[in-house]
DNA sequence: CATGAATGAGTCTTCATTCAT
DNA sequence: CATGAATGAAGACTCATTCAT
C-alpha cells in the first residue's frame, strides 16, 4: 500500500510543470529501459531537476509510479463514462463493442506506454484512489451487464476485463497498431463469452 | 537473454535434492512475497543451504527464475501435447475445450505459481531453450487451427493464447479454485472468436 | 581496460577534496598493506567517506588506481619535458644523466608511493589516458636518443627505461633515500649501454 | 610469510606426479590469464584432481605459488653456479657476461613463465626457504664483485640484478626472443656500470 | 587417500533517501 | 524551494577452505 498523496500540492504553475515533467521522464524510462532501469537519480535527471526537488513533490520512488497508474486508469474510467454516454438504447452486441473500443482508447494514444504501465500495475501494491478508481471501472461493466440480465454479473466483468487487456497486451506486444481491428477480434471473444445458451 | 545452464550438472542424488531445494525455495518466495523480495540469500536461507551453493547449482539469480519458468512451459508443452491426442478426430468446439483444459493444467497443480510464474516470465529476457519451447507451443496450437481452416491461424493463436491467459490468471487472482469451470468460460469466449462470420 | 573518467566532475571545493581523500587513502592502503588490501570499504572508511560517495567519483575501484597511475605518468612526463629543457645544448652523457635524474623526481617526491603505484601498474591494463603518457615518455626518449645517433633508438629507449625503472625500484626497497646517488648510478650504467664499440 | 613446506612429502611417483601436476597447472594459468584468474578450483580442475587433493598437497594457494618461485629461484642458483664455474679464470667483463647470461637461462626455457612468477615474487612476502635462495643468489654476486675488488659490492650486486631483471623483464613484454641479445645489452649496461673512473 | 559438495566471510556495487548549503 | 553531495543498508556473487562420504 504506497502512499501517494503529494507532499505538497502543487497549486503554481512551475510546480505543476515539474511534476508533469517527473511523471512524464519515469514513464519515458518505463517504457524505453524497463523497470529495472528505473531509479530516481535517473528520473530527476531525465527530468532535467535534482533529486532533491523530486522528493519535494513525491514521497517515494514507488509513488509516482503509483501516480502514472493512477492517472492511466482515471483515463480510463472517463473513456468508459464517454462509451456509455454513447452506447445510451444500443443493444448487448453494440454496448460491448463499444466499451471495447472505449478501453482501447489509451493504447491508442501511447500503445507502449499503457503495456508497460499495465505490467507495471501488477507489480505493485496499489494505494487507495486507485483501488477506488479500479472498483469504480468494474461497477460501471457489472451495472451494463445486470442492466443486460447477464448472469453473474461480477464475474462477468471480471472475465471480460482479464481477456480485453490479455489480447490488447498481447497485441501490442506483436506490434499490432492497428487497435480497431483489436478491437474487432477482442469483441468476437467477448460476444462469444456473452451469448446466451 | 539470461544462460540457465546448470554449472554442475547434479549426478549424486544429494545433488539433486539441493537443486530441487533451491528451485522449491525461489518459487516459494515468490508466490507468497514476490519478485522484489527474491533474493539470493533469501532463496538460499529458505532452501537451507549456503549462497556458495546456490551458486554452485546457478550460474546467477535470473537463472533460477528462468529455470523455474523453462519447466513450467516444458510441463505446458506435454500437457497440450497429450491434449491434442485426446482431441483426434474431434470437430473444432470439442478440440478447443480439450486443449484449453489442457492449458489449465498447470493451474490446476498450483495456481499461485502459475500465477507468479506468468507474472515474471513477462518481466525476464528468455532464454533459447524456453523461447523455443514457447514456439512449440504456439506452433502446435497453429496447426490445429491451420486444420480447421481458421483464417490469419498465427494470429488466432496469439490472440487465443493471450485470452486463455488472461482470464486465467484473473480468475487466480480472485481466489478461483474451479479450473472445470473457467475453462468453460473460456472455451466460451474461445468459441465466440473462432466462430466464422 | 579501465574506464577511469569521474562520475561527476568536482567542481566545488568540497568535491575535489573528497576526490582527492579518496585517491590519497587509496594509496596510503597500497603502500602500506599491499594491493591485496586494498577494497572500495577500506578506502572508504580511511578517506572517511562513505562507499557511496566513493562511487560517485569513481566507477569502479580500479578506475582509483587507474588515476592514481595516470597521475604519475602526467608528472613524470612533466619532469621528463622540463629536464629535456635543461639539457638543451648538452653532449649524450649529460643529457642522459639529466633526465634520468628526472625520471627520479616522484621516487624524490614519495619513494614508497612511486614503488607502489610501478608495481601496480604491472597488473593493470591501462586506460586510454595512461597508454598515451607512457607512448609520449617514450618518445621522448626516442627523440633525443634519434638526435644523437644511437642505434635502434625504440629499443635503446625501452632498454633504459627498464634500466632505469629495475634499479631505482631495488633501491626503494632496499630503503635508499639518497636519489643523487641512485640516479649516479643508473646513469653509469646507462652510459655503458649508450656507449659506441 | 607463507608456510609452504608439504604436508606429506611425496615419496610416491604418484604423489610426485600430482604434486608437479598441480604447479604446472598453477603455472600455466598464471602465465596464460594471469594471477586474478588464479584460484584453486581452476588449479584443481587444470590439472585433473579434486581440490581435496590439491589442499593434500598443498596447505593454502599462496603456498603453491611460493613453491613455484622457489622452483625458479632454485634453478636460477645452479643457473649461476654453473656460471661461476665457467668463468674461473676469467676478467671481470667476461665473468660479467657469462653471469648474465646464466641470469637469462630461466628465460630462455619458458620466458613467459619467468616474467610471470618474478611479477608475482613481488607481490608475495616469501617463505624462508625463498629468502634463503635469494640470498645465496645474492651472496654468490656479491663473492665475485669482491674478488675483482668492486667497491660496495653488496650495494653493486643488487644494482646489477635489477638492472638484469629489468631489462629482462622489459624485453619479453615486447615479445623479444633473442636472448643472447639481450644478453648482450644487458652485459653492456653492467660493463658500463662497473667501470672505475 | 580422493572426491566434490558445502560453507560463509568477504567484495564490489547500487540506489532510495536525507540534509546541509 | 532547489540543489546535489553524502549516506549506508542491501544485494549479487566469488573463492579459499573444510569435511562427510
Amino acid at each position: 500500500m504506497v502512499q501517494i498523496s503529494l507532499r505538497k500540492q502543487p497549486v503554481q504553475a512551475r510546480s505543476q510543470a515539474t511534476c508533469a515533467a517527473i511523471k512524464e521522464a519515469a514513464a519515458r524510462i518505463l517504457v524505453t529501459r524497463g523497470i529495472e532501469a528505473l531509479n530516481t537519480n535517473l528520473i530527476a535527471e531525465t527530468a532535467g531537476v535534482s533529486v532533491g526537488t523530486l522528493y519535494q513533490y513525491f514521497p517515494s520512488k514507488q509513488a509516482i509510479l503509483a501516480e502514472l497508474i493512477r492517472d492511466m486508469r482515471a483515463e480510463m474510467l472517463t473513456d468508459l463514462q464517454r462509451g456509455r454516454q454513447a452506447a445510451q438504447g444500443c443493444d448487448l452486441n453494440t454496448t460491448v463493442r463499444i466499451l471495447i473500443d472505449a478501453t482501447l482508447d489509451h493504447h491508442r494514444r501511447d500503445a507502449p506506454r499503457a503495456e508497460a504501465l499495465e505490467h507495471a500495475e501488477a507489480t505493485l501494491r496499489m494505494d487507495g484512489e486507485t483501488e477506488r478508481l479500479k472498483a469504480d471501472i468494474h461497477l460501471l461493466v457489472v451495472e451494463i451487464l445486470t442492466l443486460f440480465g447477464v448472469d453473474a454479473p461480477a464475474r462477468a466483468a471480471r472475465d471480460l476485463a482479464a481477456l480485453a487487456s490479455g489480447m490488447a497486451r498481447a497485441a501490442v506486444w506483436a506490434g499490432e497498431t492497428d487497435f480497431d481491428d483489436v478491437a474487432a477480434r477482442i469483441t468476437r471473444a467477448a460476444t462469444g463469452y456473452l451469448r446466451p445458451n
